[in-house]
DNA sequence: GCCCAGGGAATCG
DNA sequence: CGATTCCATGGG
């Protein structure tokens, strides 16, 4: 990886990366473009301003050690996708979801953030993820300069169901409490799951009333980074269904997280990629 | 108005 | 066990 400091910003080399596919795929909801074209958002209390252009990578304002301390391992900028795409596209449906989804980088978020969005996703549609946990962090996050952080499970914890109303959550509301009362009063212990085998580490998730085999998964891949962790939602049931009725090949499995997630959003807005009745139903 | 959404818990057979 | 039903809300 390498990256240049320019005046107040960095402009960092990725060759085959994609920030707007990362950063707007459905593996994290607090990101949006704006009418400028740049990229904007939060991951934990770290605002991110940045564009493309080609392979560089504009971080606008940003500090050498901000890039370094975060966003660097936040964009996971020192993986080789390049080689681990070469291994997956050895499977045809794969190499035509990577043509098309291939700059997808899997981000590394908090665990709590990663878990809390996806408790919040289920039974859910994308843009209205996004309304419920902007609203969660302007409530209950801190304050920063330029927007709301991620509120802890802590803080979530010391709050009634009826507080969480606002949030307009439905159901899920009861779940976001006992995730963050569980969290807060150490039955359940994120470092624990960073640290265990994953079997075990699902088990542990899945202690949560509202975390479900999906929940798990995502949680899994998206916030603890776990590569073979591979979810299975209503998209990825249709992808399995077309493509793989006889299974999903055997050596894309540790990285089958990247595999899913390329599926994922090539499936969801590549026109072309199923026939319409699939996509629909 | 209707169908559906990055599902999971509760219930029933 | 597997299959069904209910859950809140609002985007398209």
């Amino acid at each position: 990886m390498e990256y240049i400091v320019q005046g107040k910003n960095i402009i960092a080399h990725q060759r085959g990366f994609s920030l707007k596919d990362t950063l707007d795929c459905g593996q994290c909801f607090r990101f949006e473009q704006d009418r400028d074209g740049k990229i904007k958002g939060f991951a934990q209390n770290h605002f991110l301003c940045a564009s493309q252009d080609d392979n560089q990578i504009v971080f606008d304002n940003m500090e050498e050690d901000e890039f370094n301390g975060f966003w660097r391992n936040y964009l996971d900028f020192d993986r080789d996708y390049n080689l681990i795409k070469s291994e997956l596209c050895r499977d045809e449906i794969i190499a035509k979801a990577c043509e098309y989804a291939g700059g997808i980088h899997i981000v590394k978020q908090d665990p709590w953030e990663a878990l809390c969005s996806f408790i919040i996703s289920q039974n859910n549609n994308i843009p209205r993820i996004k309304g419920i946990i902007s609203r969660l962090c302007e409530d209950f996050g801190e304050q920063t300069e330029y927007g709301f952080a991620f509120p802890s499970a802590e803080t979530i914890a010391d709050c009634s169901v009826e507080a969480l109303s606002g949030l307009r959550a439905g159901f899920r509301a009861k779940y976001i409490l006992d995730a963050s009362c569980k969290i807060a009063s150490g039955a359940i212990d994120l470092k624990c799951i960073a640290e265990a085998d994953i079997n075990t580490a699902r088990e542990m998730l899945k202690e949560i009333n509202g975390v479900g085999p999906k929940v798990a998964e995502c949680a899994l891949l998206f916030g603890f980074n776990r590569l073979e962790a591979f979810p299975v939602d209503v998209w990825i049931k249709r992808v399995l269904e077309y493509f793989y009725k006889s299974g999903v090949p055997e050596f894309i499995k540790p990285y089958g997280g990247i595999a899913q997630q390329f599926l994922f959003h090539y499936i969801r807005t590549c026109p072309e990629a199923v026939p319409e009745e699939y996509r629909k139903k």
